[in-house]
DNA sequence: GTCAATGGTGACAGCGCTGTCATCTTGGCG
DNA sequence: CGCCAAGATGACAGCGCTGTCACCATTGAC
């Protein structure tokens, strides 16, 4: 429309015929305005087509209007398998959207020394409102103290020990890995084989727990030779296949702690002629897009990330401002997805 | 370490002796300034830890440092696969690191109808120093002239026209797919069936015009029949793929324009007993995640996306400030990614 | 009818930086 | 040794907005 110079709160003003104050309350929600000096800022407003530059804003007000995802950069060998970090996206985008904000993406490599003065330095340059950490970077106390030792506001991806300080959304992992454990043995398996994520990981860590329980619940016993020690990647899940169903007395059923380590025993049993689920039934978690896309389609557990991610945005924005530091945690109970992978156990 | 109040230009000012205006000289690089006078500054903010404000420089210079990178938000029913957008993140990201740029992601709904608008109010809002435009969003006039109207510079990432005055920045798509057709042929196969994308996609249109090429270059007739329209979608793929394998000849090798649908196809061929690569040939193109995590994994075409978002993301920068529109186009080639699921045709 | 309490509004000083322009140095050269 | 151009530096005015505080206009209580 008109290349000519973005209208400015002065614009605003003059043509309302208000002071420029007046306009910032309109455009801020302030209270304190008659409805009838509102109507006619709007109308300005509209007319003129005007937005607030953030920037002016960030500096007059020290808000910054934006908050930072933070999330470990997938290492193409490492979890390519995007799902994951897009649906966090997509949650913290949604509610910034509805209240306005921008969000400013932030990949880190956990394993670079200096992540945590990278993010702190981030902070210093940005001023963000708030910081979104996801795991497995909200688990890692250096960039998680590095944070909060500049005051920023933080919520963890992960679970959180109630007593810090901090604010933190979860999943019920440990529950809804027990379920999916009593769900394959209430298709008939025995021998159910668990491959285990990595150590930092700790949401995946509650997993192995939840494994336990769901065994116990089931009168199964838990037997440490069932268990392979994976790391989260499609080739160790590929390894722990190849060492579980090399055994003489195999299991029926393979839970794996995510989706890329089950989409490896999938491949292995695929090319040791093993059918999925005829004789072998596997599950995964996370319910990341290689899930749906393999054959047979992966059960696995859907942990609802975006909204996780929503309610942690939403939780910066409205305490942004608020003197307190964030503190609290909420739980998102995941879901058992039943897809293909998944069947009675063999005879 | 410090709670306290952040340094600012002047703290480094009157710790180095001299003027806030030389410090912003060295900070931003300017000529002038002699050796000694930038050491003493230098030494200064390293001492102070002193980061300039972003907002403060932004609304000081009308240069906000930062870039924005579009993409049609991916709905959960079309392409949940994120390896695309995950990959051009971090190309841009990477760019930007080194820029010392800030990356704005912003996905957008193609399918709403003032998505032009939201881009506008964004760019007036923040002013982006840049947008890159990813495909398809790149292929919509409406969302590419609204942005040019402002004046913005613009890089898009899916072939361009070379009349218009724009920057974009591509892949040879149809000679890459000419020449997996012709891989293909050499294995052997007569009837190479082809599984098209959107309409909307022209990249992906131009996959078509490759596969007729490389049938031509092979001395192979070009069928309608061997063709099904796609939407990218796996389900589409799903959908090919039982039209194409339950013809009376069916084809021995099927090629689909991108890996969605290539995975369908392979999910297809599992349920149907048809052995991949044993008795049909599956390629696809993007190499997003999935195609290495499905058994048999994917034959493909591997884009170098991350560069072409890098190299986007270093245009925008380096151009940034100059006064003439941005205009040119760059091509980036893409590769043959031979894995298991392409093989010998079948006598 | 007077006086507080409250609601509504504006003047003005920055937020931390960069652009402009004036001023002061320096070094090269006749 | 003096002069001038180029190099080096600083003073200062904003960029567009919000926070503070002062002020005026109502209102209701007495």
């Amino acid at each position: 429309m008109n290349t000519s110079r973005k209208a400015t709160i002065d614009d605003v003003a003059r043509m309302a015929g208000v002071s420029i104050k007046t306009v910032s309350r309109v455009t801020n929600r302030e209270p304190n305005v008659r409805e009838s000096t509102r109507e006619k800022v709007e109308a300005a407003i509209a007319k003129l087509n005007y937005r607030p530059n953030i920037s002016a804003r960030s500096l007059a007000s020290l808000r910054s209007h934006f908050i930072v995802l933070v999330y470990d950069d997938p290492s193409p060998y490492e979890n390519p398998s995007g799902g994951y970090i897009l649906r966090l996206q997509q949650g913290a985008l949604r509610a910034c959207g509805t209240a306005n904000y921008e969000l400013l993406i932030h990949p880190g490599r956990a394993r670079k020394r200096d992540l945590a003065a990278e993010l702190q330095s981030l902070i210093e340059r940005a001023r963000p409102e708030g910081m979104i950490l996801a795991a497995p970077l909200s688990n890692m106390p250096s960039i998680v103290d590095a944070i909060a030792s500049t005051g920023t506001p933080l919520v963890q991806l992960s679970p959180g020990k109630d007593s810090a300080n901090r604010y933190s959304v979860s999943t019920n992992d440990r529950e809804i890995s027990a379920e999916m454990t009593r769900y394959l043995a209430s298709l008939g398996h025995q021998r159910i084989a668990f491959i285990a994520g990595h150590r930092s990981h700790k949401a995946v860590g509650n997993r192995l727990l939840g494994y336990q329980d769901g065994l116990r619940d089931s009168g199964l016993n838990f037997s440490e030779r069932l268990v392979f020690a994976g790391d989260n990647s499609l080739a160790s899940g590929e390894a722990g296949a190849d060492k579980l169903l090399n055994r003489k007395r195999r299991p029926t059923a393979i839970f794996a702690a995510n989706d890329d380590m089950a989409a490896g025993v999938i491949r292995v049993a695929a090319r040791m002629g093993i059918e999925v689920p005829g004789q072998l039934s596997v599950a995964g978690c996370d319910d990341i897009s290689v899930a749906s896309h393999i054959f047979p389609s992966l059960t696995t557990i859907r942990q609802p990330l975006a909204a996780m991610a929503e309610r942690a945005a939403l939780v910066l924005i409205e305490e942004s401002g608020a003197s307190s530091p964030l503190r609290g945690s909420e739980i998102f109970p995941a879901s058992l997805k039943i897809r293909e992978s998944t069947g009675p156990a063999p005879e």
